[in-house]
DNA sequence: TCTTGATATGTTATGTTATTACGCTTGCGG
DNA sequence: CCGCAAGCGTAATAACATAACATATCAAGA
């Protein structure tokens, strides 16, 4: 198999980069943290990392989290998921936990379409305090 | 029946004017939006409406909206909701559709049971277009 | 080959959202 | 009256994001 962190060969290069930093965080990344730890790597300006979390974030391979205004690496390398995903970022260590869940994305649908409303993208986050840090509480 | 935006007797004079101004917008507006529209009654800056806002979304008269970094006043002035509420933000007009779905929430309840995962709260938000601006579209 | 269009890049400047730090004021219980 | 908690005012700054403009790269088609 894999290295669960390879990456598609076809990025660019700042795209290439941006993802790597991603994949070797344990946690989410703000988009400034990014360019800090690029720019050894010739980065220098903000927009070179958001031009990159774009396309990213387009083809899957990144997610938004928007209660954080910080990026993750998607999750799930090899599929990147269709539809609603949600994610529980735990406040102790950071860390985000990414899952789907389809009767969610069903319910949704089903008041949606009562609603007449034409979804395009939904986000879901959770916030709280993963089983470790519970404990460790 | 009262009208559908009292306001509570109890809150401060900057609280009781950040949420008059959300209450009378249509849509969200960002805490800039709301000082500037508020600058004819004494405030100056930034901090007055954070603060303010704080109190308010604490209290559920407000919401923020994490997906826009906006806030709009809670829909259901008369028991503001506890647990999950779900948002529908349309992106032609700008208007806001606050829900509550119990199946969702149960759903939630026992992935995060399962992953011993202690939920604080959970934002929801979907992106798309009311019934309104699909017509029109 | 040449040109054209789409995509990516680099850079500067600026816009927008949010917080830190500090000090004063007000109201209330002891 | 004192002390404390909550609120308020102000200035400065931090953190997040985009506009505007110029240049570069590369593939498709005349």
């Amino acid at each position: 198999m894999a290295h669960s962190h390879d990456v598609p060969s076809d990025l660019t290069r700042n795209q290439g980069l941006v993802l790597g930093a991603l994949n070797h965080s344990e946690g989410p990344l703000s988009a400034y943290d990014i360019l800090d730890k690029l720019r050894g790597d010739g980065l220098r300006a903000p927009l070179q990392v958001y031009r990159a979390l774009d396309k990213l974030v387009e083809r899957g391979l990144a997610h938004r989290l928007e209660s954080l205004n910080a990026f993750v690496a998607c999750a799930d390398e090899h599929c990147h998921r269709k539809g609603l995903i949600a994610f529980a970022i735990c406040e102790g260590c950071g860390k985000v936990d990414e899952f789907a869940d389809a009767v969610i994305e069903d319910r949704l649908g089903d008041w949606a379409s009562a609603k007449g409303f034409k979804v395009e993208r939904t986000t879901m986050e959770i916030r709280g305090k993963c089983a470790v840090c519970v404990e460790a509480a």
